[in-house]
DNA sequence: TAAATTTTTAAGGCTTTTTTAAGGTTGACA
DNA sequence: TGTCAACCTTAAAAAAGCCTTAAAAATTTA
């Protein structure tokens, strides 16, 4: 789960990303309008926070710049104003919340669930492949009778090879999307955990694998014998 | 169980928390229409209690704005007329109970207690899973001849990982729904707790537990031996 | 108010996850 | 066919997460 927080006070920043690491949240801090845009283009972030007060572009425009082109990534407006006319032009800009400052570090948090929640994106329990089953929310790798249990980085692998199951994923997208977009994780911390999942397909005997197509990445294949 | 009170008039929101408070409710209070939607579209709430005539944003519009935001927390108005057609717009506003001041505080616990069964997330008062049965009026643990007493933060974490029996629930989770979202209960509370729940299932012989998955979360599970 | 119970806090020890590093395979291509 | 980069696997080190406890603090009960 990836945030942007785009906060040019440099000290609320470093609060804001030290609270949603302890919540195992990615966080990329950014203190401007436009680097601010430039990175929620992206489109990977999960949810943006977005000061309005920030140099060069304020948070309505960088709202709605985003909008514009998209992105429809949930953003929370923060500011010290608290007055109806800024509420109202920052949900017309294109905000899905709004907060003011200064807020409990727990109301971030519970505002930020609600925002993820609604949109729905939360993954289908069971999914089946090959012939394996996963049960994404106990973690479990399953086949007829055998089963084992993945770890959270396993099963976040799994999940994203599930989810690209009919293209290739690279490594970097690997690395971006479990380590997060600025850990100093190599593709072979990538390697080592496929070993891992091949280990644990393998344990429960599935015939279902996990190719590696040199230089391009992981794709999951089921051997038709 | 979280219940959020909006109603400008102090003294009657201070009573209705009181009253809820009593009952073991986490309550929160907030006095007009706009920190009513505002807290409510966190999606937190088991129930809402919503004034109609109250600053701001009436509690017709608060109702309808949720709705619109797929927000089926269940709602029960308040208010002092009694006539048909505020009854009617506040049902089609998207109410689900309606009471008219002033009231009996057993006939709130009542309507409240009916709203929250209807979601089917009430417990039947008592469980059995695994060995050991759970009798949640009278919070007592049992198997077999023996038997103990959970205090109240036990009891209610036990209640959750029955309600969640087929999935793992995050402490993150267990703290909003048993410390309410704005605590400072760190995940070393549920930690101690879940530990208490250990040592008392053992004391009754169950050999039920408590799995433990890391970074994930908690998920009560039978050892078949 | 004292006693009892519940809740929080903190620390040390243990287990699992994650990283790192080194040596072994593989397969494309000259 | 030999070379080389990419990839695989594994062991072991490092880090993180969790458990349990005791004791302190807060709350409730008598």
């Amino acid at each position: 789960m990836q945030v942007l927080v785009v906060e040019d006070e440099k000290r609320l920043a470093q609060a804001l990303k030290q609270i949603l690491t302890e919540q195992k949240y990615m966080v990329d801090v950014v203190h401007d309008g436009n680097d601010g845009l430039d990175y929620a283009l992206s489109g990977i972030y999960d949810v943006i926070i977005l000061d309005i007060m920030i140099p060069y572009r304020d948070g309505f425009q960088v709202a709605y710049e985003l909008r514009k082109n998209k992105i429809d990534t949930p953003i929370l407006m923060l500011t010290a104003k608290d007055t109806v006319p800024d509420k109202v032009s920052g949900l017309n800009s294109g905000a899905d919340d709004y907060m003011t400052k200064p807020f409990a570090p727990e109301e971030l948090l519970a505002r930020i669930k609600a925002l993820t929640r609604r949109r729905g994106e939360v993954m289908l329990d069971e999914t089946d492949f090959g012939d394996f089953n996963f049960n994404a929310s106990t973690c479990e790798l399953s086949k007829d009778g055998k089963s084992v249990h993945l770890n959270f980085k396993e099963a976040e692998i799994l999940k994203l090879l599930l989810a690209n199951r009919d293209t290739i994923i690279s490594k970097e997208d690997i690395i971006t999307k479990v380590w997060g977009y600025d850990s100093d994780a190599g593709s072979n911390n990538v390697e080592a955990y496929v070993s891992f999942l091949r280990r644990k397909l393998n344990f429960i005997q599935s015939t279902t694998e996990i190719k590696s197509i040199k230089k391009m990445g992981y794709r999951l294949e089921q051997k038709n014998d």
